[in-house]
DNA sequence: TGCAAATACGAGTCATCACTCGTATTTTAG
DNA sequence: CTAAAATACGAGTGATGACTCGTATTTGCA
C-alpha cells in the first residue's frame, strides 16, 4: 500500500520513454498551430497527427481525446507563462509607479501572447466544452491573482471586494484589446501596447491611491 | 433592361409570401438560440430548423447554407440596434458631458446584449469563415463609427489618426467587459455596469480636452 | 376554378472526423 | 539475448451533420 506507484488513479500510468516526451511535444506544437490556424472546433486530430509526424494511433497513446490534447498544450502555456516573468520577481513589481509597472507586466505578456497565437485561439474561444473552459481557468487565474496580490500591496486600504472587482476589470480590458495586438503589424505594435497601457493606467490610477510625488532630478 | 426586376444577381430571386416572411424570421429566431447555447461552429442546421418546428428542407429553402443563416441573423441584429437607438439621437449625444454621453451610450447596447444572447455568441466568436467575418464587420463597425463620429464633435481638435485609434480602442475596451456583463446576475449588472462606464470615462478623459467646469448649483 | 409558384416535408446521401484495433517495430529491463 | 512494455502505424468504424431531392400541400393570381 506505501508503494511509490501506488496511484489510486484510474489511469494506467505507463512508463514514459525519452521517445515518448519527446512525441508528446512534438503533437503539442502541432495542435497548437492548428488550433491557432482552425480554431479547437475545427482543428481535426488526424490533421494534428498528420502535421506532427504522426499516425492517429499514436497520438491516441498519449492523449485520451481531442479535449485531453488541449489541456496539455494549456498546462504547457500557463507554465511557460510562469517561467517567462517568474513568481518571486512579479511582487517587487508593486513597489514601482503604477507606469513603469505597467510596463514590467504588459510587455512580456504581449511578447508571449504574440509567440504563442495557439494560446491565444484557446483563451479566446468563448464556447468550450465546460472541462477545456477548466483547463483554461488556470491561465485566467494567473494574470488575475497576480493582480490582485500587486494591487494588495500597492493599494493595502482598499476593501477586498473593490480590489478584485479592478483587478477582474483590470484583466478584461486587457484581453479586449488581445484582438488589437495579435492583429497588429510588427510596426503597428508599439503604438497600439502603448495605447493599451494608457488605457490601463487610466483605469487603476481612479481605483488606486494617487502617487507620491516624484522627483523630476536624480534620487541620489 | 430596365425593369424593376433585373438584378444581375445569380441568386434566384423569389417571389416571397408572407408566410414565407414569418418561416424566415422563425428560423431566424431558432438559430439565436441555439447559436447562443452552442456556438456557430457546433449549432447543427437540423437542431435550428427542428427548434423552428420546421424541416431541414424548408430551412434550405430560405438559407443558402448554415453560414449565410448566420449572416441573416446579423444582419436583423444590426438593424435592431440601429433602431434601439436611432442615428439622428446619436450625434446630438456628442453634447453631453462625458459621464452622462457614456450612460446614453452604454445602457442600451447593455440592455440590447444581454436581451440578444444570439448577438453576443456571433459578434464574440473570434473564429468564424471569413465570409462571416464579413457579415459581423457590419456591427463592429456600427459602434466604432458612431463613437468615431461623437469623438470628432466633442474634440475637433484631435488629429484623424489619433481619433480613429481612440474609437478602436474604446470600442475593444468595451468588448473586454462584455464577457462580465453578460454573465453577471441581474443584481449585480449595475456594479459592473457601473464599472465598465467607469473605465471608459478613465481612458476617454485621457485623450479629450478637459471638460468645462459645471456648476454644482441650479443654472437659473 | 385551375395552374404555377412558393412552401413544406423528411428520409436519404455523402463527407468529415473522433476514435479503435490488430499488428509491426523499437526500447528497456533482467 | 529475450521477453515485455512502449511506441508506431493506418485502415476501419460509427456517429454526426450539412445539405439534397422527390413529392405533397398551400397560396396567389388570372
Amino acid at each position: 500500500m506505501t508503494e511509490d506507484t501506488a496511484k489510486p488513479v484510474s489511469r494506467p500510468v505507463k512508463k514514459r520513454q525519452a521517445r515518448g516526451e519527446k512525441r508528446m511535444a512534438e503533437l503539442l506544437d502541432a495542435a497548437a498551430e492548428v488550433f491557432a490556424e482552425q480554431g479547437f472546433a475545427k482543428a481535426s486530430t488526424n490533421a494534428i497527427a498528420a502535421k506532427a509526424g504522426a499516425s492517429p494511433g499514436t497520438l491516441y497513446q498519449f492523449f485520451e481525446n481531442k479535449e485531453a490534447i488541449a489541456e496539455a498544450l494549456m498546462a504547457r502555456y500557463v507554465t511557460r507563462l510562469r517561467e517567462a516573468h517568474g513568481e518571486a520577481f512579479d511582487l517587487a513589481v508593486a513597489e514601482l509607479p503604477l507606469e513603469a509597472m505597467l510596463d514590467r507586466i504588459i510587455d512580456p505578456v504581449v511578447a508571449f501572447d504574440r509567440a504563442n497565437p495557439g494560446f491565444y485561439a484557446l483563451l479566446s474561444d468563448p464556447q468550450l466544452a465546460p472541462e477545456l473552459a477548466s483547463a483554461k481557468r488556470p491561465a485566467q487565474k494567473l494574470m488575475f491573482e497576480r493582480l490582485d496580490k500587486i494591487l494588495e500591496k500597492k493599494a493595502p486600504g482598499l476593501p477586498p471586494e473593490k480590489r478584485t472587482l479592478t483587478a477582474e476589470v483590470a484583466v478584461h480590458l486587457f484581453r479586449g484589446l488581445l484582438p488589437m495586438i495579435m492583429a497588429a503589424e510588427e510596426p503597428d505594435l508599439p503604438k497600439v501596447v502603448k495605447e493599451t497601457k494608457r488605457a490601463l493606467r487610466a483605469y487603476l490610477s481612479t481605483t488606486l491611491p494617487p502617487e507620491p510625488r516624484r522627483i523630476t532630478g536624480s534620487g541620489a
